[in-house]
RNA sequence: GGCCCGUUCGUCUAUCGGCUAGGACGCCAGGUUUUCAUCCUGGUAAGAGGGGUUCGAUUCCCCUACGGGCUACCA
């Protein structure tokens, strides 16, 4: 691998990138970064009907958030541009017309209708109507016409393709990194259409043509354009120009059910599908996206990257940085994979809890402003709100989990669970937090740890049970039963307020 | 239908002819937390089936089954 590795993402910008293509772009930005090679974008626009126009800044968007951005492509110029193709238009006919006077194209004038009439035809009989070196020769194209009558038609205006004439009689010995070798019979190829009557040529040979004037190296692409492999490696042997080496990517399945994970799933299976939001300019539909859902980008591109690969080691999580270290394009599986949601979350979980506090605080105001309207304190120390994370952070994924997981640090309970408070608030007890309000209340040293030893030191004093204690006392502060250490959240809302709590729940529960 | 690719616990996967088949998610149980969650410990569970090759196959070969992809003037 002496040669400058140079890897492409080349979506077609019919749409949000989903998952899958995030992977595809992961895996070639992972590869290039790990040979000190360059990642490039390129927009593959050649079909008109299905563009989408918002599609390409999603993409870009996309890769961004991801942390995986490109070295050129649109609007960063690398010396290869363009790198939409609509904007390389004009170079392709020369490439077809190569091809067609080096006898491995030629024209052909047979309408759609026909096509599908030949197509149909076959099927009531039982065969595939495959456009190739069986037929080609009674069909309505140059090798059947003399060039004059090529010449005339052309003239006249007459719509016309142009395809590959794929070659008889030859097994192709053709090599792909994750999977070996595959060996392909040429006569079962059909003579792809290279360039379109409207002038805007196929994906194969946009494809072949700018992967080579781009320098590819490396074409690392999705399972799907595994049988396209055949008629690239030809492509690139009748233009008389160096093969790059393909690897083509398992698939990301569906998590239940039959096939690969699609746009179209959106998230009608409970999880996003697509890196970030996406709203169809047309229908107004909004698909759900993981950055909205809360997820964090090192997180999602951890759980990406061991879809289909993993180091051989039992580590599993990676930040980009070792991801680049430990990646290898040749322990990259060779089966579909089919999705799931959950380890999604685990793999969230774990980048959540190990953030540090200060981060995930800043994270949390907005949340905070929402849940306090009005009420919340813009100066409110950022030092206790860090405090508060720190208490309650391990036990949450999102941040969107902390209001619910410690909102009674910023305001008092205005309502208690019935359930516990029926279990726990019995006779006796409000006076009996009463009394232990005032014993708190007259604390000096209002520390965490005193707190806790006082109370414990009052309780055995009473000789009454824990329970009997500290569940009211925790019904109190935090409402319901649960939360962080109650000596913890006393000390974080303070001396002053943790007596007004245990006083207001005494009179509110009797 | 044709062609191509694949097939290890429910899921993601390790194993590059010699293992009690390892890890993670999930699930279950115990422990910690006088709460809940987290966390810790343990458990559950697998090489599709049939032939070969070999002293020995999850690992190599063939067949079958199943899964997936492609089969457009879409990418």
């Amino acid at each position: 691998m002496t040669k400058q590795v140079r890897v492409r993402f080349a979506p077609s910008p019919t749409g949000p990138l989903h998952i899958g293509g995030v992977r595809t772009a992961l895996f070639n930005y992972l590869f290039a970064r790990n040979h000190h090679g360059t990642f490039v974008l390129r927009i593959e626009d050649t079909d008109q009907n299905r563009y989408v126009a918002n599609a390409e800044q999603y993409i870009i968007d996309a890769l961004n958030w991801s942390n995986i951005p490109f070295d050129e492509g649109p609007g960063k110029e690398g010396g290869y541009g363009p790198y939409r193709q609509s904007e390389r238009k004009g170079l392709y006919k020369k490439y077809a017309d190569e091809l067609i006077s080096s006898g491995n194209a030629y024209y052909a004038f047979d309408t759609t209708e026909e096509l599908e009439f030949h197509r149909t035809d076959h099927q009531e009989k039982g065969k595939t109507f495959i456009y190739n070196w069986h037929n080609r020769e009674k069909l309505n194209n140059s090798l059947t016409l003399s060039p004059e009558e090529v010449q005339e038609k052309i003239n006249k205006g007459e719509k016309y393709v142009i395809r590959f004439k794929s070659p008889v009689d030859e097994i192709l010995e053709l090599k792909d990194m994750i999977r070996g070798d595959i060996k392909i019979d040429t006569n079962i190829l059909d003579d792809k259409i290279l360039f379109k009557s409207d002038g805007m040529p196929t994906y194969h040979l946009a494809n072949v043509v700018d992967d080579h004037l781009m320098e590819i190296s490396h074409v690392i692409r999705g399972e799907e354009w595994l049988p396209s492999m055949a008629l690239h490696f030809l492509l690139y042997r009748a233009f008389g120009w160096d093969c790059p080496e393909f690897a083509h990517l398992p698939l990301i399945l569906k998590p239940t059910g039959k096939g690969k994970l699609s746009k179209r799933d959106g998230d009608k299976l409970g999880f996003p599908v697509f890196p970030l939001e996406y709203t169809n300019q047309e229908t107004g539909e909004v698909s759900k996206g993981y950055r909205e859902d809360g997820y964090f980008s090192e997180a999602f591109i951890n759980m990406l990257a061991f879809l289909g690969w993993n180091p051989g080691t039992e580590q599993e999580l990676f930040n980009l940085d070792e991801l680049i270290d430990a990646f290898d394009i040749n322990k990259v599986g060779k089966s579909g994979a089919k999705f799931d949601a959950e380890k999604t979350k685990w793999f969230q979980h774990q980048y959540f809890t190990q953030k540090e506090d200060g981060t995930i605080a800043k994270l949390f105001l907005p949340e905070l402003e929402k849940h306090l309207g009005n009420s919340f304190d813009k100066n409110l120390d950022l030092d206790y709100i860090t405090k508060v994370v720190g208490l309650i952070k391990e036990r949450g994924t999102f941040v969107k989990d902390l209001w619910d997981l410690g909102s009674f640090f910023f305001m008092a309970p205005e309502t208690y669970d019935e359930k516990a408070a029926k279990k726990n608030w019995k006779e006796g007890t409000a006076d009996l937090m009463q009394e232990l309000s005032q014993v708190i209340e007259d604390m000096t040293d209002f520390s965490s740890e005193n707190i806790e030893n006082t109370i414990k030191e009052w309780i055995t004093s009473k000789e009454v049970g824990f329970g009997k204690v500290m569940q009211p006392l925790r019904l109190s502060l935090v409402g319901a039963l649960k939360g962080p250490n109650l000596s913890d959240i006393a000390f974080l809302i303070g001396q002053g307020e943790t007596v007004k709590r245990i006083r207001s729940a005494a009179e509110k529960l009797g």
